[in-house]
DNA sequence: TCGAACATTATGTCTATACAATAACGAACG
DNA sequence: CGTTCGTTATTGTATAGACATAATGTTCGA
């Protein structure tokens, strides 16, 4: 359990634990670099790390001449996993699969752009998935992807592996942005989840760009309450 | 626009564009601490800051004798802001009220336990609440608090500040977990939202503990899709 | 051929020192 | 009394050197 940590992490430790005990409440001024040096012993550099680390997870700010302070907590920031449908699935002790629906190469008409920002008339492939976890659909995808970015897309038939991942392995690296909403389930979604319509859907909504280009976007529907996003918030992650 | 950086930053800022770009895709090795410390000319700490800085933010993994890759996004994870209420709904340009509909205090029950991980017959505080955003109904909350970790709870009547800003005011530092479902609506909040029963709601619960406690339980429910929660993921914060 | 011992290499951590940038403080001055 | 200006405490950044640690390759021996 406790295993042999390096100095920097257990005065990490010590002066985390002091704050969040409440010993050092939000607004009080922490000790300064050249205090805790002599306070632990160690050189500044290190405690300088900690310091840093501590403002950037949020817990302090700092300010020169000033010194550091406990921050008061205004927006609770929590992380939010996103994980590929297939490991969710995997979670759960189910057997995973999934269908194309809907396979459409096509130019970017006004209701795409609106979705995702691309120049009018750009070759975009729009899909449609199910994906199922054991017999029971557990989530609808449809999904936008530019053929200016990842024009290797129009060849793939998407049987062996899913958009998602697929995508994954072949665009380099991506920034996004995430939006969760409860929607009323339409028709379509209605009779693939057995439900009412208007029945509550988690819809998450992710937009991805590559290099400053948009990449893809992707609604995923998930029936009612039988699944849940969990964010966690910890002050420093570990 | 172009201010003049710190060395590592403009450092940090290079390499993050080669792997965003693709220019170092998925599993490529990058230039070891050494080969970098020769062709910026800087010290082996500053890169070494450098790439410290990546491998916290996901970027890169690090192995010992091996070197540093560029990692393959498995879990996008982003981060999600959770704001206060009355700054989301300030955001919107309408006024903000809110009314205590609820207010008890009892000792935990096996209902309650299964909430929050409390002693049996620990005191709590139940609260309900609803906030408006100009005329309308924005946010439900429902809301136990722990009097064991928050005593003076218990003489407070919530008339001026909300329990969530009272809270954060008052307790020193927090970890979180949040749950984010779809749910439909329940006789109460169909009728607070005026919508049919069983309509998609946003449910947005939240536990949380100081310094290994147990502190509060929420549960918001937001109407439809009236209201969304948004996350994004950068490489790096900023 | 297989496994154990060893060498090598890259990362991980820490120190001591240095100078720069910033902003709070206090003294001098109008 | 208020403003300006120099002083100084504190953080921010960077360097060079050192030793620790881990894991990969390699060599040698059974």
């Amino acid at each position: 359990m406790t295993r042999p940590q390096s100095l920097h992490q257990s005065i990490l430790g010590e002066i985390e634990d002091k704050i969040l005990s409440g010993a050092w409440p939000p607004g009080h001024r922490i000790p300064s670099e050249h205090e805790l040096t002599a306070h632990y012993g160690v050189s500044r550099m290190t405690v300088n790390k900690v310091l840093t680390q501590l403002a950037a997870g949020g817990l302090i700010e700092r300010r020169r001449r000033a010194g550091s302070f406990v921050s008061r907590p205004l927006t609770q920031s929590a992380v939010l996993d996103i994980r590929d449908i297939r490991t969710e699935v995997a979670a759960l002790g189910l057997p995973y699969r999934y269908e194309v629906t809907v396979r459409r190469r096509r130019r970017a008409a006004g209701a795409d752009r609106a979705l995702i920002d691309l120049q009018a008339g750009a070759p975009v492939l729009e899909l449609g998935c199910v994906h199922f976890a054991g017999a029971r659909p557990f989530c609808r995808e449809e999904r936008l992807i530019s053929l200016d970015a990842v024009p290797e897309a129009a060849e793939e038939r998407f049987d062996e592996v899913a958009p998602g991942a697929w995508l994954v392995g072949r665009v380099p690296w991506t920034s996004a942005e995430h939006r969760i909403r409860a929607v009323g389930a339409d028709r379509d979604a209605a009779a693939l989840f057995s439900m009412a319509e208007g029945a509550a859907c988690l819809a998450v909504e992710r937009r991805t760009w590559s290099a400053e280009r948009p990449v893809t976007f992707v609604r995923l529907t998930y029936p009612g309450d039988a699944h849940e996003l969990v964010a966690r918030f910890a002050p420093t992650q570990g």
